[in-house]
DNA sequence: CTAGATTGGATAGTGAAGGTATCCAATACT
DNA sequence: AGTATTGGATACCTTCACTATCCAATCTAG
């Protein structure tokens, strides 16, 4: 197929799919002549997986990071896998001499293995700091409680990680970390509507008035725009 | 103080605290005088929160709607922390007539209300189609996985919501919803390196030679810049 | 009491990110 | 043969979050 025919089924307009050739996020199609040139479902697939990714609010120059890791066929998995992982949000500086003191304290609790050149370490430090800088602290239950149940997740996770092939592997992988993060965020905050409905609000769903607190009355659930 | 104090203590740039005094983010202090005014410690809190939150990437628009709303006492509780939830990105249409299939699916499949009305609907769909377009679909394992254990946490999360005034509450509703999301996806990378490193490489921790598939060699596990 | 510094407030400029629009000459369909 | 489309290059645009400059009023040190 052509550029025209690429972009129009893909959804994305023709400029930009220019563009992303441009910025070598899609490989160049297969020259037929000096202006026209085919692309084919290799084409499609990258151009998913990069408005997939963009759609996530990855910077452009992560996401080509992140294409060419896939692609590239030597290096060991795990470093490939270590690679591409780093290259998602959010980016953080990571010295590898650094030290990262709320992120080993907790990993020591959790049991899991400090190892400072993991990019996910500087992160963890990042929010960690920027929870403090706000005024909280994460207590030890907090920290039980969620790497329990994250450990869980993440350990499904690399179970259904593909094995097929190197590239798919890479690939699910950095999609699974990518676009799983705000599935998981968005579950999360229907559960705390679910549990706050019925603790906060004894009359928002009118057939559950097994509130703790009855104290709050029919609320109009409806959100409105924001501002 | 004055505002150059008020900069100074909080490290952020003058030019900054104007800015943000423009903008609405940051209440106006006490003017003493035609050129001067005084600044305490509610707006240091306040400059701390907008920080906090622009630290995560909120623009500044939606931080300035969820201060809005820890301030303004009026309405019920549940439909204000909804709102500031709301607030949060992504930021996605959400027209309340519209329907949401696949979440409408996940929620029922889990046991919990379906509202098309709450945004983290929206979201969750957003997502999930995002995973499609990508070529994923969620399998029935992952979601009741993961809708275990998210339960687990936003339990506890809700659970763990100060109940001492009404703005505290908000206010730690929606630093809590925000600044925890970071933290819960580094913890889960931090689990998938975990996992992964003794299932793909059995010499990277050179005295756990466990792997299930020891066709790779040891890994040089150090992340390098990326690109 | 005056000279220099600082302040609040307004206005304009900056730089990165992520496109979008326009032009062009070389093909391709009809 | 004539119109349309293509690949490719270049220029432009918009938003966001600051940052810098001005200015006149006022504070402060000598």
């Amino acid at each position: 197929m052509r550029i025209s025919e690429l972009a129009a089924r893909a959804g994305v307009p023709l400029a930009t799919v220019k563009y992303y050739l441009r910025e070598g996020l899609l490989m160049p199609g297969r020259a037929t002549s000096a202006t026209q040139a085919q692309y084919d479902d290799t084409h499609m697939r990258r151009l998913g997986l990069v408005r997939a990714l963009a759609g996530q609010g990855l910077p452009l120059d992560k996401i080509k990071a992140v294409v060419a890791l896939a692609e590239n066929p030597d290096e060991d998995l795990f470093v490939a896998l270590g690679k591409a992982v780093m290259a998602l949000p959010p980016y953080v500086d990571n010295p590898p001499d650094a030290d990262y003191p709320r992120t080993r304290a907790l990993l020591a609790r959790l049991g899991q293995i400090y190892d400072p050149r993991f990019t996910a370490v500087a992160q963890l430090e990042h929010a960690l700091a920027a929870l403090e800088s706000a005024g909280l602290t994460m207590s030890e239950r907090r920290i039980d409680v969620y790497g329990e149940h994250i450990r869980e997740i993440a350990d499904l996770d690399v179970d259904l990680l593909p094995t097929t092939s190197r590239q798919e592997t890479v690939e699910a992988a950095v999609l699974g970390t990518a676009l799983y993060e705000p599935v998981l965020a968005a579950m999360r905050r229907l559960a705390h509507q679910h549990r706050a409905a019925r603790i906060f609000s004894a009359a928002a769903d009118s057939d559950h008035p097994d509130s703790d607190h009855p104290d709050h009355t029919e609320a109009d659930r409806q959100p409105q725009e924001t501002q």
